[in-house]
DNA sequence: ACTTCGGTACGAAGATTTTCGTTGACACTA
DNA sequence: TAGTGTCAACGAAAATCTTCGTACCGAAGT
């Protein structure tokens, strides 16, 4: 069968924030990173990674005796879906509330508001 | 003990929009609000409600023989707890990364685009 | 008084997530 | 070859979420 992607859970997306930025990795070097932040047994990691395996959102490489795992879709799909989700979920689909909430609360540079507004430019471009 | 606001879960998130909606309700009130979207039983409703209760999420009026049940938050702060959370969790805290991702593969109206720049304006306006 | 209706309280089952301990395979090395 | 370290597999416990059935209670009819 074919299932639509998986939302991926609290620890299932920090497993996958380590494959986005390390790319293909085994269990020791994703539990070697996630170590950095928090305590977290190895055999956990490996559950999680064999789990994320069977619900089909990484897969591995079984070449080497320590298997090598990478994300099935790329970081953009994934997070695009998490976005757009909680657009509907939380905001009824309005971008500008969402955008509205995140920043608020938040001293965001000169850098981050021109680069929005760059953005909005480009998606405004693109749109017609 | 004074706890941090929890989280909501997709069902209480459910149940919060339909109280932040209707203002302070009953529950077969909100019942009837979910049940137009998906089939649900009266009593699911009433106990998240008052499992929500014991969490500090919403209050209850005993006053009368059907309580009557508010949001302890106002929608403003959860939603920003929620989105600032994912800002953080999957993009890092780049808001532009956010909105990127929010905005892509799906067509956004002239007037959402020039509400997120005046939105994006006064966010600049009021950030000195 | 008896029944019915609209309500709460409680318990419990099933699903899912999160976390590890233990076992056994394999390979390197002294 | 015995010992040591690295790994995957498996099972299982604990926590949390989701859903409802059942019991019980008071008010309103009849």
């Amino acid at each position: 069968m074919k299932q639509p992607p998986h939302k991926p859970t609290a620890s299932e997306l920090e497993i996958l924030r380590v494959l986005w930025n390390r790319g293909p990795s085994t269990v020791r070097e994703v539990h070697e990173s996630l170590s950095e932040k928090k305590e977290l047994g190895y055999t956990t990691v490996l559950k999680l990674l064999q789990i994320m395996t069977t619900k089909g959102t990484v897969r591995r490489n079984e070449a080497q005796r320590a298997h090598v795992y990478e994300a099935c879709l790329p970081a953009q799909q994934t997070k695009q879906q998490l976005a757009g989700d909680m657009l509907q979920r939380v905001f009824e689909g309005s971008a500008s509330q969402l955008m509205m909430h995140a920043l608020a609360g938040r001293t965001s540079s000169r850098e981050e508001i021109s680069e929005l507004r760059r953005m909005l430019e480009e998606h405004e471009r693109s749109r017609r």
